[in-house]
RNA sequence: CGCGGAGUAGAGCAGUUGGUAGCUCGUCGGGCUCAUAACCCGGAGGUCGCAGGUUCAAGUCCUGUCUCCGCAACCA
């Protein structure tokens, strides 16, 4: 008989940077999810990958002086690359794709045909706002105070030839997945994407670029290359072989049974991604999963505020597993988290070295202790506990020590039932918190039994204690079966030192009260989970977090000087000032625009905005003599009229961005003409 | 009125379909000594942002309001 199918992914990463803390809470779930699977016999295809076209990689591949492939090629392949750090978190994936890999650029091609040919791709204008020396396109949010976010200068109407899908055709059958079926999860993502999306009302995408050539080029038009998300979406299939002969088994594994995505790309996910496979009249996959983010201090974690936290670090100092315990338990799987390495340490020094590690330390003691690391036979699960076991409810009631016996039978036995509708439903974190209710009742039990008043007179209480070190490796290895998916190989350790042989360490197993031998070998191993001292850790958190901040960041950087020359003329036609700040007060509702009102030597006072907050506190800047271009057109920012630009002077220092205003000489006076 | 989320013990968080407010850390007291100075029991501490409403019953549903955060074409 066929194994049951089960196809999963993340998404792929964009390596135009190192991978971070977020991008590995992600991989992990999926790898948690993909090992549950596993566990329960199903044949599970797993996959992630890199998405490794667009303008962004292009151009930073140019700043760093080497071709995109290379570029890309170093982070994903490199040292300390993408599939070093999967490697490094023992992620089970059993395929990697590369969107530059070239059976995927074949399938993307006939892909894009195919919807081509179809009608649902066609030939239009794009029209936006383009930034001459950029040579890039960009929409009217996300410019920056009206002009390119990436130069600072002014953009211009234009339009260009350009693909279009027809997401619009789509809307309705769309809109229905979302709202009468499961398929996106969880159910508080759907009102987002269709408040925010689909009501306004789908436009057609624009699904081809001119403006750069870093992606896969449209064979049929030369000059185009297709829009980074078809390309990357459509990986999930052409990663089976879908229009392509690298691999075979597209009619195995599709439909996906899930996507975990961020939430933040649910929309490509849960709108672009259904409608194009409508078009190519492909399954939808079952599920799409939109995780939350990990956040820092409260706050996004962001390159600019240079607050990425390196899983390598958290890593190799934790270790591995306790660190994807530690992202697994400790955040509801659907929403945001707090990070923090503080919650990180007592995650770790809480669940896994007091509770469990501890457990296992003194159950392996005791057998070792009171019977040299073999109980005597016999001692094994009682008739009453596995009826107990099978039982709805526990029956275990009054007083006596056997009631103790049946009650933690009862909730071992009954545990891989709860954790099963968790793992089922997405939510890792309520499997383990399953867990560990058992833990914690194991180490009462013990507390309860008091093996080491009962080891005072073995002659009596000999067959009794060995029962109760029976009932607590079998509890043990309860636990340890439904923990391998999070921790893998910790719980090998774990089935080694309570003497757990293959065929008790199976998900069948798990439900199964007496499954260990009564005369297993037993060994107190290394601890499993050493506790971690506190303040000594943050302190060489910090230490080694700082100096791998210096080491791969230059101190200072520069934006590029132009290549391009400007005429003389153009250039005398810009009209500096020298201007003085009369007032300065923040704009309310917006977190970076400050409000200048200026003396500009004409008697009249200019009002300019500019988005320096968090350089500049206001009543720091009254009295400045500072620098404007005057004659820039007005434009409104929040309501408000901006008559001009000042001018500052950027870097970037250690992956921050600095900002210093202009400041001249006060005997300057207001209006001076700059040239 | 752009969209969405969040406001629950000192801190950090859980709280499915409405039915006596829980967890971790911290704190106070007790027990135990098998164990990784760990484990077990108990106490103190909350008008569940605010104001109304529905209900026999609301943290949980509805309305209004305040504050914080995220998103608004590509950072999980």
């Amino acid at each position: 008989m066929e194994k049951k199918t089960f196809y999963l992914t993340t998404p792929i990463y964009y390596p135009s940077d190192k991978l971070h803390i977020g991008h590995t809470y992600c991989t992990v779930a999926t790898d948690a999810i993909a090992r549950y699977k596993r566990l329960k016999g199903l044949d599970v295809m797993f996959l992630t990958g890199t998405d490794e076209h667009g303008q962004k990689i292009e151009s930073k591949a140019a700043e760093a002086g080497v071709s995109p492939q290379e570029f890309v090629d170093r982070i994903v392949d490199g040292p300390r690359g993408v599939r070093d750090l999967w490697k490094l978190m023992d992620i089970s994936n059993d395929r990697f794709i590369r969107t530059t890999d070239d059976y995927h650029v074949e399938s993307i091609q006939k892909i894009f045909k195919k919807m081509y040919e179809k009608g649902d791709i066609y030939k239009g204008a794009y029209k936006g706002k383009y930034c001459t020396p950029c040579e890039s396109f960009w929409t009217e949010s996300q410019l920056k105070d009206g002009c390119c976010p990436d130069c600072g200068r002014p953009v211009v109407d234009a339009e260009e030839e350009a693909y279009f899908f027809r997401l619009s055709k789509y809307a309705d059958r769309v809109r229905d997945l979302l709202e009468n079926t499961d398929f996106l999860q969880p159910r508080s993502r759907v009102n987002e994407m269709v408040k925010n999306f689909i009501e306004p009302g789908l436009e057609d995408l624009c699904v081809s670029r001119t403006s750069f050539s870093w992606g896969v080029p449209v064979d049929f038009d030369p000059g185009h290359v297709v829009y980074v998300w078809v390309d990357a979406l459509f990986n999930y299939t052409t990663a089976l072989g879908f229009l392509n002969d690298r691999y075979h088994d597209y009619d195995k594994y599709w439909p996906a049974d899930v996507h975990i995505v961020g939430k933040e790309i649910v929309r490509f996910h849960s709108i672009i991604w259904p409608a194009m496979l409508m078009s190519m009249e492909m399954p939808l996959p079952k599920h799409v999963f939109g995780h939350g983010w990990l956040l820092l201090d409260g706050g996004k974690m962001s390159k600019s505020k240079g607050n990425v936290v390196d899983p390598y670090i958290l890593a190799e100092k934790f270790g591995v597993d306790a660190l994807r315990f530690f992202l697994m338990r400790t955040f509801p799987f659907g929403s945001d988290g707090n990070f923090s390495n503080e919650l990180l340490i007592q995650t770790i020094n809480t669940d896994l070295a007091n509770d469990l590690g501890n457990l296992v330390s003194r159950t392996t003691a005791m057998v070792g202790k009171y019977f040299g690391g073999v109980l005597p036979a016999g001692c094994g699960a009682t008739e009453e506990e596995r009826q107990a076991a099978l039982a709805d409810s526990c029956t275990a009631s009054g007083e006596g020590p056997a009631q103790f016996d049946l009650d933690l039978a009862h909730q071992a036995a009954h545990l891989r039932a709860a954790y099963e509708a968790a793992m089922e439903s997405f939510a890792p974190h309520k499997a383990l918190d399953e867990v560990f209710k058992v833990i914690q009742r194991a180490n009462k039990y013990i507390d309860e039994c008091a093996p080491w008043v009962l080891a005072k007179d073995m002659a009596v209480n000999g067959a009794r204690l060995a029962h109760v070190m029976y009932v607590l490796l079998e509890t043990t290895r309860i636990c340890g079966i439904l923990l391998s998916p999070f921790m893998p190989s910790s719980c090998e350790k774990l089935f080694a030192q309570i003497g757990a042989c293959e065929h008790c360490r199976t998900w069948d197993s798990a439900a199964v009260w007496g499954a260990l031998s009564d005369t297993a070998s037993v060994t107190k191993g290394e601890n499993l989970f050493p506790r971690i001292d506190m303040d000594k850790a943050l302190a060489e958190l910090e230490a080694a977090e700082a100096a791998a901040k210096t080491a791969d960041q230059p101190d200072i950087e520069l934006e590029p000087q132009l290549t391009e020359q400007v005429d003389f003329d153009t250039f005398c036609r810009s009209d500096f000032r020298a201007v003085k700040v009369k007032a300065c007060d923040a704009v309310k509702k917006s977190a970076k625009l400050l409000r200048f009102t200026l003396d500009d030597g004409t008697g009249t006072d200019r009002q300019i905005l500019s988005g320096i907050h968090k350089f500049y506190e206001p009543e720091e800047l009254v009295g400045k003599t500072l620098v404007a271009i005057v004659n820039l057109p007005p434009r409104k920012m929040m309501g408000l009229e901006s008559n001009g630009m000042l001018l500052s002077a950027v870097h970037t220092e250690n992956g921050e961005e600095r900002l210093h205003l202009i400041m001249v000489d006060d005997a300057i006076p207001a209006g001076a003409k700059l040239c």
